[in-house]
RNA sequence: GGGCCAUUAGCUCAGGUGGUAGAGCACCCGCCUUUUAAGCGGGGUGUCGAUGGUUCGAAUCCAUCAUGGCCCA
């Protein structure tokens, strides 16, 4: 007997648990297991109800509740697939074994389970145990079998219990994995060749944000995380790989909001003797490839607004969209200063260093963005906020660039790849006197990057997606750290 | 960085105007062989986020801090 335990905090919970497990050694049974072999999963079991009635089956998994009537025991088991019910009977397993459950046994431990499938009078499909065998003691109580673990701090930080007691948890992250995996088969159905590149190196290029800085003890140097694959992408295009790809984690040293994580998943690829127009095809064509073949629908839902992702997507200019949603006419914007008054006056906090291409970024992001709830291509950003696009032959001010937006947010980015050596030497020297200036998120110098140029890169098209934004989207999560597992949280 | 809100039992939550803390689940004991938020009877858990302050008296009022959420930059 449990000795007459009259409280119940944390520490008596578990001391609870612990005599119990001591009384399992006692029996001679170890608490921890030994491997198990499984027949079936729970949702089978349910699905092909018909024809596995009366044959025999063995499951495991974790305990999540328990109906004890005396000498027969309901108890809900949990895997990977979902929860089935287990009809436990004393006449079946035998008094020794019942009362090794009955006694030692606790929701949150986990078991192997065998026995014959059957329906209860309520129509409940069981599997009616011969025998079970203890898998694991669990220590800790789990939270509460109704309402389970709501408090979002406790469900980022223990992520493994947010898993075992919320079930949309694990739809989450299994949808995830489907459509980084689709991802992948589409690509290299194309023929892309998936690849590897450093996540450390002495320059942190291809993306304008802060990196993060760690250090090399053996050479004595500080080393950048990467901010993208960009650069180091392109020059295995200089080396003649014509379609690669990589979908890797990126680290951007930012703030942390729903919508960013300081890393997060990006998908870039890069396909030689092709174009922005190729890109904006591919886009369309693998995006909803991927809802079909994940989702099974090209229309979804995202926080109560209906998404049609069947191509073609519009595609509206920079300079139109402006002029659709603000008024402006970027014609008679000569100058950064008067691009700086129109930005005050249309109420944007601008700064005194602002330049005519950061005022219509902003006002982009403020009025046009979030009305780009339809999958819709936005192109032709400002040369100046491009620095590694291609410039339009007929208006070198503006970039061959695109920008894919759904639900208002920006999914990706993408240009014809400027592959000029001279020309971009230029633009990073513009760059770095912007960093002069201060703006820290400005590109630096790549100076190997240029000389990869020098030798020579085909036309080549661009592509990066964000893959958490794209999961938020097909799995209607509101915040990114509903879509990451473990989300960046400072320590406690 | 700024504004608003939250933090009470393992979990989910109540606790007008200051008077010494409650419920449900979980847990412990007893009964119960087709239940399912099983049921019936009994038991009752706590640094009220932290530190100061006001007060005879603070979960409650004030200040600061911590963590988180939402909105803004």
């Amino acid at each position: 007997m449990v000795t007459e335990a009259e409280t119940t905090n944390l520490q008596e919970l578990m001391a609870v648990r612990l005599e119990k497990l001591r009384r399992i050694q006692q029996l001679g049974i170890d608490p921890f297991g030994k491997r198990y072999r499984q027949t079936h999963h729970a949702r089978e079991i349910k699905e092909r109800f018909e024809g596995l009635e009366g044959t025999s089956v063995s499951i495991a998994g974790r305990i999540m509740s328990i109906r004890s009537h005396g000498k027969a025991t309901f108890l809900d088991l949990q895997d990977v697939t979902g929860r089935i019910q287990v009809y436990l009977r004393m006449d079946k397993v035998g008094e020794e074994s019942y009362q090794l459950f009955e006694n030692n046994l606790d929701v949150g431990d986990m078991i192997g389970v065998w026995g014959n499938v059957f329906r209860t009078r309520r129509g409940e499909v069981s599997v009616g145990a011969e025998g079970f065998e203890v898998l694991c003691k669990s220590l800790r109580p789990l939270p509460e079998k109704w309402h389970g673990l709501k408090d979002v701090e406790l469900r980022y930080r223990h992520r493994y219990v947010d898993l075992i007691v919320n079930p949309e948890v694990k739809e989450t992250f299994i949808l995830r994995s489907r459509i980084v995996s689709s991802m992948r088969k589409y690509l290299d159905n194309l023929g892309f060749l998936e690849v590897e590149t450093p996540a450390m190196s002495i320059i942190a290029g291809g993306a304008a944000a802060r990196p993060f800085i760690t250090h090399h003890n053996a050479l004595d140097i500080d080393l950048y995380l990467r901010i993208a694959t960009e650069l180091y992408l392109k020059r295995l295009i200089v080396g003649g790989l014509e379609k690669v790809y990589e979908i890797g984690r990126v680290f951007r040293n930012e703030g942390i909001s729903t919508k960013h994580n300081p890393e997060f998943t990006m998908m870039e690829l890069y396909q030689a003797y092709a174009d922005y127009e190729d890109m904006m095809a591919l886009t369309e064509d693998m995006i909803l490839h991927i809802a079909e073949e994940v989702l099974g629908t090209a229309k979804i839902n995202y926080q109560g607004e209906e998404i049609d992702l069947t191509p073609p997507w519009p595609r509206v200019s920079m300079v139109e969209a402006l002029k659709e949603y603000t008024g402006v006419d970027l014609e008679t914007i000569k100058s950064d200063e008067v691009a700086r008054k129109v930005g005050r006056e249309l109420g944007l906090d601008i700064p005194e260093t602002a330049t005519k291409g950061m005022v219509i970024d902003d006002l982009v992001e403020e009025f046009v963005e979030p009305r780009l709830v339809q999958p819709t291509f936005l192109i032709d950003h400002p040369t100046e906020v491009s620095p590694l696009a291609k410039k339009k032959k007929d208006n070198p001010e503006l970039a061959y660039r695109f920008e894919p937006f759904i639900a208002g947010r920006e999914i990706g980015n993408a240009f014809s790849e400027l592959n000029d050596p001279i020309d971009q030497k230029e633009r990073f020297l513009r760059q770095l006197a912007e960093r002069q200036k201060g703006n820290e998120e400005a590109h630096m110098m790549d100076e190997d990057y240029i000389r990869a140029l020098e030798y020579g890169m085909p036309p080549t098209g661009g592509l990066g997606i964000g893959i958490d934004r794209l999961v938020m989207l097909f799995t209607n999560s509101a915040s990114v750290r509903d879509v990451i597992l473990f989300p960046l949280m400072r320590p406690r």
